[in-house]
DNA sequence: TCGCACATGTAACGTGTTACATGATTCA
DNA sequence: TGAATCATGTAACACGTTACATGTGCGA
């Protein structure tokens, strides 16, 4: 499989958007606008071109169709396309991804139902997820060892601000994995 | 007091840096690189160009300094740049600062004891921030209960990890007020 | 008929990223 | 002598934001 290409979250997400079914520029921006995805732009003026930029280089393709009388130009991705969500969100999470943008695995996990039908991708997502957490949580600890409070307590609570974030993301990670029945089994190893 | 004018929060980190010494360009890019604030840049080409915008808009003034023997164009804020600061590092917490980024409140919290003696500011602060949170994690709650589960988890999940983020930054809160003893009495009403 | 939601875009602007450029000093 | 670090910058590029522009169809 090729390695995900270099294209921004909002490009991933539209394509992952438009798997689920046809869609128009129109009908984004009112999902972006309406669901909890405010986050991600919603104006025209990122939409638009984000659309067109995947349209000129082969991951989308757009037909013109009638809806009542209005034209709407509808998008769906091509193979290229598929090809590249997959390969986008069967990415293991790793720590730099995380430290590029920290909405990324969860909105990467957010788009696997689309393509992952018996939950394995889902499954082996948590598990990378999980394993990129629990060394940044020693490594964040540690960080918060150096300071000495007593000047100025405010940057090592900074930092665990930084710790309290990733401990609810791992209490996420085993919540979902109680959700999903794809907890490993106690006494097995996960390794 | 002025409301906090529209700097980016690379801007505004430059600021509260340099108000705690004279740094340079230099300084300030090894700063960003070796400490837990890699995310914000480090690179020369988001520093410098930010150093020059705050020098020309009055926030910040520069001064030769022969150090051994090389030239280091050394950056401290002007009184102009004091209040800018201070604007930014006392305004409350709001939903709305969250949603547009949500390193923005640490990042503040992290540089308040730069300007905050006595930690009346810090209480207020944390308090403004708590009071952010819980209609925040109400909100987020409601999101949540509107998926149904049945045909694909993923959504309602994704939520969810929104809800284990807030509630890590609300442990985060009572965890920092302890940490300070600003935490309000029990049976004190906190309105 | 007036205004709103539908529907698609463009233009100007600011900012950050990567990469490049330059030159001095220190240390092995 | 050569490499790394100190030190300051610029240039090209991509992306997102805000604001503007344009036109249709529907309901009050």
């Amino acid at each position: 499989m090729n390695p995900p290409e270099d294209l921004t979250l909002l490009e991933h997400a539209l394509l992952a958007l438009t798997a689920q079914q046809p869609r128009s520029g129109y009908d984004l921006k009112k999902l972006f606008e309406t669901t909890a995805m405010q986050q991600f732009s919603s104006s025209p003026g990122s939409i638009y071109p984000a659309l067109q930029r995947l349209d000129r280089r082969g991951f989308l393709a757009s037909v013109e169709r009638a809806n009542g009388d209005r034209t709407r130009r509808v998008y769906r991705p091509t193979a290229s396309g598929m090809r590249e969500l997959k390969a986008w969100l069967l990415a293991p999470v790793t720590l730099d991804e995380m430290q590029r943008d920290g909405r990324s695995p969860v909105l990467r996990f957010a788009f696997l139902g689309v393509i992952d039908a018996d939950r394995t991708a889902t499954q082996a997502f948590l598990t990378s997820y999980r394993r990129a957490l629990d060394p940044y949580l020693e490594e964040l600890r540690a960080v918060a060892e150096e300071f000495d409070d007593e000047s100025d307590p405010h940057p090592r609570l900074a930092i665990l601000h930084g710790v309290e974030q990733v401990k609810g993301q791992i209490r996420w990670v085993e919540r979902a994995e109680r959700a999903l029945g794809t907890a490993p089994k106690t006494g097995e190893k996960t390794r």
